[in-house]
DNA sequence: CGACTATGATTGATCGGCAC
DNA sequence: CGTGCCGATCAATCATAGTC
């Protein structure tokens, strides 16, 4: 009953958390469609593009997201203020905003 | 036509502060893997089964013969392996999606670990 | 160096939609 | 009208990486 803890370890062992970049990408997607963070395969093909990692983790990222941020909205208060505020998309659309520089956070 | 509107409940002090939508509401049924109304059974309710090795062993191994599992040879396995019919509906479910997602994204990235780094 | 937290992945099971 | 499947998601948990 105890032991069956090994399932050989399955593959998550080893993980990798993604660069501040790509999660920077994740969070102002998330963010900015906060009303709606459910991204379409398109969309999250172009996330995962963008972050260099496959649309499996860009599913699983926002699957962990939106289960971690209801269950504790106050906890991601401070990085909602910090990415919101930009694009902040309603829901009904798929516009293209493009008038922001999106990604300077280097001084 | 017509606008959705992600419900936005009211009750922030005043800033940008975040509403509340509904997609933060959305909660599940708890699973209820035996039946709703338990007569008379200890079974688990409500709680994420957890298949032992040798029952994942066991759906594995069918699971290569067949990725389709008909009705009597799911009553077969069910009790075999003393699990619902359900569960192991289920499981083929899941195990096919599964398999879907390794070959879509399995591109590469095959062997290659016995002396990396 | 150990305790605690953050985070990516896994997975049994649910939800809505669709085909039979 | 019921049932199985798909695709997406949920929700709990595992195991590890990172922080203090």
């Amino acid at each position: 009953v105890m032991i069956l803890r090994s399932r050989f370890l399955d593959a998550r062992r080893k993980r990798r958390n993604f660069s501040k970049q790509a999660t920077e990408v994740l969070n102002e997607y998330f963010y900015s469609h906060l009303s709606n963070p459910y991204p379409s395969e398109e969309a999250k093909e172009e996330l995962a593009k963008k972050c260099g990692i496959t649309v499996s983790q860009v599913s699983n990222w926002f699957g962990n997201k939106r289960i971690r941020y209801k269950k504790n909205i106050g906890k991601f208060q401070e990085e909602a203020n910090i990415y919101a505020v930009k694009t902040a998309v309603s829901v009904t659309q798929g516009g293209h905003s493009r008038t922001s520089s999106p990604t300077p956070p280097s001084s | 036509l017509s606008e959705d509107k992600e419900s936005a409940c009211a009750s922030e002090t005043s800033t940008s502060t975040a509403q509340t939508f509904d997609w933060m509401k959305v909660k599940r049924n708890p699973p209820k893997t035996a039946k709703v109304s338990e007569l008379g059974l200890g079974a688990p309710g409500g709680l994420r089964t957890n298949f032992t090795t040798r029952q994942l062993t066991e759906l594995e191994k069918e699971f290569h013969f067949n990725k389709y599992l008909s009705r009597a040879r799911r009553v077969e396995i069910a009790a075999t392996l003393e699990l619902n019919e359900t569960q192991v509906k289920i499981w083929f479910q899941n195990r096919r999606m599964k398999q879907k997602k390794r070959e879509r994204e399995g591109g590469r990235v095959p062997p290659a670990p016995p002396g990396c780094l």
